[in-house]
DNA sequence: CCTTGACCTTATAGCAACTATAGCCCTTAT
DNA sequence: ATAAGGGCTATAGTTGCTATAAGGTCAAGG
């Protein structure tokens, strides 16, 4: 019967020497032997076996002190709940990830589309597809009051998104929507933030779906100029005869961790669905 | 232009006032006044922008230290890069726990397996469908020495298993293998033990495959009684008239997480393939 | 005017599972 | 004699908070 030194022990076992003295401190693993005049530690090479069941539980999530309660008690029936509990979690973290997976997936395009984008001020027209949206309306105008009433009013998305248990991570491609009705009165008036999200993610009577359209934009580096170049693209659309057909989108293509001001540096699309009339075409 | 005490900013953005107070103190986020004569904190709600920023940096794996460089210096290509390296993170995350759902499930089963299992000494004949297992020759016989040799076995298995880059967690049902021509001269001679694996998650050339065969099994709850177990074993297969088809299999069908004496606490079934003569048809 | 309670301040310790460092001992080989 | 290489203990650092203590500030009511 050899036995091992921590150093050994531990190369064998690819665990750190640091590792197995703390587990000695704390009574998990003690070492079948102390050297009686150097006081080395003495392994036996099978206590390896408990230095897998170790790794094996703590990879199920459990912390040292459960793992010694349950190297002292020896309980059978409690592994298997934890195994179980475990499956839930790995669920859960699985489901957790896929959405951080798509949040991100969707902020390298915001970024692309950035990159893309054509220059503050022009106006293109863009064919948009159907989106889903988490609306929420907060009942504050915050056209009325500038960016601090914009900003309590995403605080309120923000809440909301949290209360339905969404991800955080749709957050960072807000935006705020003007009905129709009052942007045909060049009455900039809205009450309403958003955030894009995917169907598949999210239940169905969060969603609220915007119907695909062609669109006349105008791209927007500045949140205090957003009315200015709205009205700019209202008159465009005046200009060229267009009939709008819904309600004005403002879209933060991409928020810039640039924020040199103290305020949000944001990139914003602005978007009115229109159709043409027959003799246009 | 109104101001928010942190506890008014920690409300409005669901952080914890602490953070406030630990973010001010490491500068990422400082806030915009400082009462002259009490010292309170005070917030200007644009401030919320940063947080986001910091949120959405941290969901994405950066530390606070990672992040104030960030902010400070404004880099958006970085983060870009970021993103990206965030992606590869996440899917690496999702395949891992991919591999530790299945080995939870895996450890479920074989501990229902091991409760529904017959007693120590049983000789069952039972069908077993194709395995695939992960296999390591070590070039030491184990019979001939005892479970150290065992143990040592094991630890080059999971080296092999790291090395690999195979989750650890497979390592909780090993077993070993004893060739057909040993086992026809009842010549106890093995160095190769091994983990069952799955096939969608280990790739083709480090799998050896099992093929599917009814066996003569016996089950037996200690490592010292295998041999003895398996002499048993082969008398009823003379007795019977069985002809032996292929490879010995000890498995451990369960590892039990009590380990009064120091050793690992086994329960094993040992599997001998077997086809019958005509003439026991 | 004083108290009460809600709010703010700072400083310090705790968590979890290590890792790193310092300061020391012992053995063996050069 | 000394240097290398192992071992020992004790302590501090890591990370992003949370919790607590001990005290200052503020607005309202008796």
């Amino acid at each position: 019967m050899k036995w091992l030194s921590v150093g050994q022990m531990a190369k064998l076992n690819q665990v750190s020497e640091q590792t197995l003295r703390l587990y000695d401190k704390e009574g998990l693993l003690v070492p079948c032997h102390r050297g009686g005049d150097n006081n080395y530690r003495y392994y036996d090479i099978k206590q390896g076996a408990i230095l897998d069941m170790i790794q094996y539980m703590k990879s199920l999530g459990m912390k040292l002190k459960e793992i010694k309660f349950h190297l002292d008690n020896k309980d059978i029936g409690y592994l298997d709940t934890i195994l179980h509990q475990r499956q839930i979690q790995i669920e859960e973290e699985i489901k957790e990830l896929k959405f951080q997976r798509r949040a991100v997936e969707r902020t390298i395009e915001s970024f692309e589309r950035y990159r893309a984008a054509p220059s503050d001020g022009t106006i293109v027209m863009e064919y948009i597809g159907k989106r889903q949206m988490y609306l929420v309306d907060t009942d504050i105008n915050f056209y009325d009051q500038g960016i601090e009433v914009y900003e309590e009013n995403l605080r309120t998305l923000r809440n909301r998104l949290a209360q339905d248990k969404l991800p955080q991570i749709y957050f960072s491609n807000a935006g705020s929507i003007l009905r129709e009705k009052n942007l045909l009165e060049r009455n900039f008036y809205s009450t309403e933030v958003f955030v894009f999200v995917d169907r598949e993610f999210v239940s169905e009577d969060l969603i609220t779906t915007i119907p695909a359209s062609t669109y006349l934009c105008i791209y927007c580096d500045n949140f205090y100029k957003e009315k200015e170049a709205a009205e700019l693209l209202l008159d465009k659309i005046e200009e060229e005869g267009y009939t709008i057909c819904g309600d004005y989108i403002c879209e933060t293509v991409a928020e810039l961790p640039v924020i040199g001001s103290g305020e949000r540096g944001m990139y914003l699309r602005l978007q009115i669905p229109i159709k043409f009339e027959l003799g246009n075409l």
